[in-house]
Parts: C-alpha cells; structure tokens; sequence
DNA sequence: TTAATATATTATAATATTGTTATATTAAAT
DNA sequence: ATTTAATATAACAATATTATAATATATTAA
C-alpha cells in the first residue's frame, strides 16, 4: 500500500471520531450497548441527526448492530477505538495545560 | 468542565490530525525535526500549503517551531501525538481487515 | 541597500460536513 | 389489516475544510 493511501485510509478512520456528537455516542458506548431510543435520552442528539450519525459510525466498521424486536443495539467494534479515544484525551488534556501554563507564564511575567 | 465542552475539545484535536496531509507531517516529523523546504521535499505538497497545515498544527499545539536562521524547523510536542496516531493505525488495519474477512465470506459464502 | 531564499498570509473556488425538517421503512401490538 | 413505536433516509441550507494562486514578510548574502 502506498503512503498516500495509508495516509488517507487513517485520516478517514480518524475524521469518523472527529465529531462530538459521535464521542458522544462512543462515549455512553464505552462499556455497554445502547439502543437509539437509549441514546437520545443519554446524548440529547435529535432522532435524524443521531441516526446519521450512527450510519457513519457503523459504515466505517466503528459500531456493530444487534436486532432486538423494535430495537436495534448499538456497540463499539473494536477496544482499541476506546483505547485511541482515551489517549487523545490525554493528549487533549496536556496540550490544554501547556496552554494554561503559557498563558499564566505571559501574565505572571517569569519564563 | 461540561461533557460537551469536552466533547468539543475532543473532536477538535482529533480533528486536527484527521486530514491526510497532516498526517504525513506528523509522520515525518516522527522521530526528527524539520524545516519547511525539507518537508515539502519529503511529503510533495506545496510551499503555500504545506504552511498552512503547519500552522493548524502549530496553533493546536501539536507542534512546536525552532528558527535557526532561515530555516523554521517544526517538532511534534507530545510523543502521546503519536502514541495515539499509531494506535489509530492498529484500529484502522484491524477495522480493514475485518472488512476484507467479510468480502471474502460473502464470496465463499460461509460464515 | 538590494537580491535571494525561506516561510507565512490572504483571497477564493470547490468540496465536505453538519443539523433540521419532512418522509419512509420496519417490526410489533392491537 | 391498522396502528404504533423505533429507526432510517432524503432534501436542503448553513458552515467548515481544502487546495491553489497570488502576494507579503523575514532573514541572510552579496
């Protein structure tokens, strides 16, 4: 595989967490699955927009559905998507703090 | 902090390293700095260009600058940048994978 | 001081992403 | 067979992202 496509398969997983309607939906996915009734009442998404949400979700391979009668369960394919969730809230957090470092060093006047 | 200003925070600094280009930025900035003209010459995307994703990624803080006369040499900030770039590597293989298995089980035709 | 090199900025057109509204589908219950 | 509840899809306007072309800035060299 050439670089070029290496490079555009992995920005595309990555834009497909990049949305904070979907972290959301990752987020209250971390350790169950959810129907979408479920979800809209944990995420506050609209119905329309929740479910295209979902449709991008599960067309990346980053979600698996489960019929249950009128219900359909959603659930994170793989740990590692959590495990990359979770890093780039660190990552986030410590960008964040050297942020709030700079600023207080700019007020505060010392280096 | 509010669940949607993370949410937010989130999807904006996965958002950042979610573009191809940006990628390979990072990916060549790995394990070395360097300066404008020699990622240009390493990654082929243009002067002009090229400087706009550096300064995406430099007001995000994912990179730092050094000018050494000249030249403008870029660094990533945090080794976590790319803990978690390669973790989305593994999900982005395995995600792949999966698909492939799927193909050639329809093709096969057993499950 | 002027010329050359390295990098940044601005404007813009093309494309992609997002959320809303309205409508369709699907399965279960009556 | 209808109706109801759960979920999906389509059409659309608003906004964001992207790459290109043109221009500007900054540093060194002549």
């Amino acid at each position: 595989m050439y670089k070029k496509d290496f490079y555009n398969m992995h920005a595309d997983i990555c834009k497909t967490i990049s949305n904070p309607n979907r972290q959301a939906i990752l987020d209250n996915l971390r350790d169950t699955e959810m129907s979408v009734t479920e979800l809209i009442k944990k995420t506050g998404i609209s119905q329309a927009n929740l479910s295209q949400h979902l449709s991008i979700l599960r067309s990346k391979g980053v979600v698996n559905t489960r019929r249950d009668g009128n219900n359909i369960f959603y659930s994170i394919s793989n740990p590692k998507i959590l495990q990359a969730y979770d890093l780039l809230s660190e990552v986030m957090q410590e960008l964040f703090q050297n942020k709030q470092r700079t600023v207080n060093d700019a007020i505060v006047g010392n280096k």
